[in-house]
DNA sequence: TAGCCGATTAACCTTTTATTAAGTTATAAA
DNA sequence: TTTATAACTTAATAAAAGGTTAATCGGCTA
């Protein structure tokens, strides 16, 4: 199950299309916002802040090109996915809207279908670091079953040791700061003392026997095989 | 400049369409090695380990599909992209090729500029969120990581020092006052003596090897390769 | 050559982390 | 519900690494 359902916003002149794709987008459980221009779509994007935007190339006020422009300019959807759609099936425009920022770019008529496929391949592709299975060496964790094989060998970790850890391999090589640590694995709300990540960290670091959490004084944590 | 050139692996039984993209791709600057079938698909993306994949999906011996199954089992491939290339220009196997783990898919006849397009625009995703890092020479410094590698070994340096090594190359050549790097890197609230920063500069320099960090008497450090 | 300035070195002090044990809380079993 | 077991947190102490300083050295320049 999701914890949270995505949300994509969809922008298009053309009821018929909201209606459509809206329908489909939802029966497979993204939470749907629609607009029926580019300055609509911009408001849209910055009130409900959706992991992707899928805008027609044609619409009256601002077109989609110049909306994703506009959009991208923002820290906030640096990072935001975006499909253009269009009627338009020639090849600048095509090329034009993939070198604008766009992640995807699918021609009228639309198939449905094709349409959630292509949304559910973005999404994928966005989120594959945070799914499932890690494999790193000969390390293995599995987030769903909560559990960690080291050389084929399972590793029995508590629950804070394993969340600590899963954490840690999230971002290879990356140098995690005490308090991030502490927002990310305690909840930002639940007030620990400094002391229990290095303890925690020390059982870890015992268990798994290799030394693959690394010290970074004065700034953190970091795991490297 | 870009680092390293991009390894793209395409394979197609039709030898004028390796022919073609492979052109197309090098003229962009990227690396490309080709693979006439499935069977050969999987050898050459082993020994190469490319960055993309492009597989067409009807070949002699494995098909694209399958290949991409093959590969995406292993580790070294989770996260390689794959364009599907087809001439089936039918529904059904379009989202079949999404829902295999394909990050995109193309119909022939195929418009090399748009290939090249779709290709640029899978990178520009896949890079998007690594950036942090920032590369002088063969010195390169990931502000995120924390850490700092150069000619490929990596460097260990204390806190102090990477801030401060950080400091002088976010501009390269410029030369930065004493002052400067005591109220950046050290906080003009804090009181140190100016040996300090001596001190420091000469555990970069001995660190790194290379000797990067040029003395302007009187006046400051500048950091130039 | 005296004076200035940075380089170098080693010693010292501070900060941060590691370790251990013990106390507390949560969870599972009886 | 009680008891047993495991998990988690804390506190205290030890160890290590980092940071700073001061003293000395060496080169350059006036």
């Amino acid at each position: 199950m999701q914890a949270k359902a995505r949300k994509i916003l969809i922008a298009d002149d053309e009821p018929d299309i909201l209606e459509i794709v809206s329908f489909n987008l939802q029966a497979e459980g993204y939470e749907v916002f629609t607009a029926k221009n580019g300055n609509e779509a911009i408001e849209e994007a910055k009130k409900h802040q959706p992991d992707l935007i899928i805008l027609d190339v044609m619409m009256p006020g601002k077109n989609g090109f110049e909306v994703c422009n506009i959009l991208r300019l923002q820290p906030a959807f640096k990072d935001t996915l975006i499909i253009f759609l269009t009627a338009l099936n020639d090849e600048t425009t095509e090329i034009k809207g993939l070198e604008t920022g766009g992640d995807d770019y699918i021609t009228k008529p639309i198939s449905p279908k094709i349409l959630l496929s292509r949304v559910n391949a973005l999404f994928r592709r966005a989120t594959k670091e945070e799914s499932g299975i890690v494999q790193i060496g000969d390390l293995q964790i599995d987030r769903e079953k909560y559990n960690v094989t080291y050389k084929n060998e399972e590793i029995i970790l508590a629950r804070k040791e394993f969340e600590l850890l899963a954490f840690l391999t999230s971002k290879p090589h990356k140098v995690f700061l005490r308090n991030e640590i502490l927002n990310q694995v305690w909840g930002s709300d639940v007030i620990v003392g400094d002391r229990t990540i290095d303890v925690h960290i020390r059982k870890i670091r015992q268990k798994l026997g290799a030394d693959c959490i690394t010290t970074v004084k004065g700034v953190g944590y970091k795991f490297q095989l």
